[in-house]
DNA sequence: CCCAATATGAGAAAAATTTAACATTTATCA
DNA sequence: TGATAAATGTTAAATTTTTCTCATATTGGG
């Protein structure tokens, strides 16, 4: 059983590219091409893709003579994975302030039901922690 | 002026390097060494932890002989960098799943007093956001 | 059919990673 | 102490991987 791709494992421009495809969701080389950094030839994005997708993190399909590329890993999967590295390596036993620094950052951005959602998973918490 | 180094210009054995810096705060090659997949040799890993040194996300002192390296970029602003990336490429415009995600993972590991300054935060944030 | 855009493959160029051989420092203990 | 072993640090270069590009083939639209 070949186990799913790691984002963690991947090269620098690998990553600008899954970045970009994740970002945008489906993607043409020349789309990813244009938003990558310093700008390569056409041909450099189309063979990282051609890797990519050999290492299982990208596939594709014809839509009108043009490849368009979409992630493997779904984006709702994926986040969740990029999350926990980040609060596994800098934010361990500090859970809280990652959630207020994206509340600060989101500040005013949220809306009443998600407001709502989270502070009843607080209390919910709370009563369980006793 | 030379700007900060990015940790996202990283390559990849200098970000899993980095990673193992983060998460323990100081190292000695040796630990660097046993932490690294695949563990390489000694020499290795001090060519690298020079390499991160010269670009700057390093520096170390002498301690009983050894070196002793620690982060540059001090671990409350580095993760902080690495949370807004994830947020920006993974949870733009959702970033309250975010927050219920992290929420979720540690949940009865929140002190009262953080519950309590996250709720406040929310409400603060309901008034102005009106 | 012909043009323009797109895709492919082979391999060059550049960068990253690894290592062995050697130098230095510290620890051990006779 | 002094000499020897053990641990640690340095350097230069080999190897491997990544990144890039050219030349060529293919595709779709006018």
């Amino acid at each position: 059983m070949s186990k799913t791709p790691q984002l963690g494992d991947l090269t620098r421009r690998e990553r600008q590219i899954m970045q970009i495809v994740y970002r945008l969701g489906k993607v043409s080389a020349v789309e990813v091409m244009e938003a990558l950094p310093d700008k390569p030839v056409n041909a450099t994005v189309r063979t990282m893709l051609g890797v990519l997708e050999d290492k299982g993190f990208l596939s594709h399909e014809r839509e009108k003579g043009r490849f368009i590329y979409y992630p493997t890993i779904p984006l709702i999967k994926a986040r969740k994975t990029a999350l926990y590295n980040v609060l596994d390596t800098f934010y361990k036993g500090a859970e809280a302030s990652a959630v207020m620094s994206i509340l600060k950052e989101s500040e005013g951005k949220l809306s009443e039901e998600e407001a709502a959602s989270i502070i009843e998973l607080i209390e919910k918490s709370r009563k369980e922690g006793r």
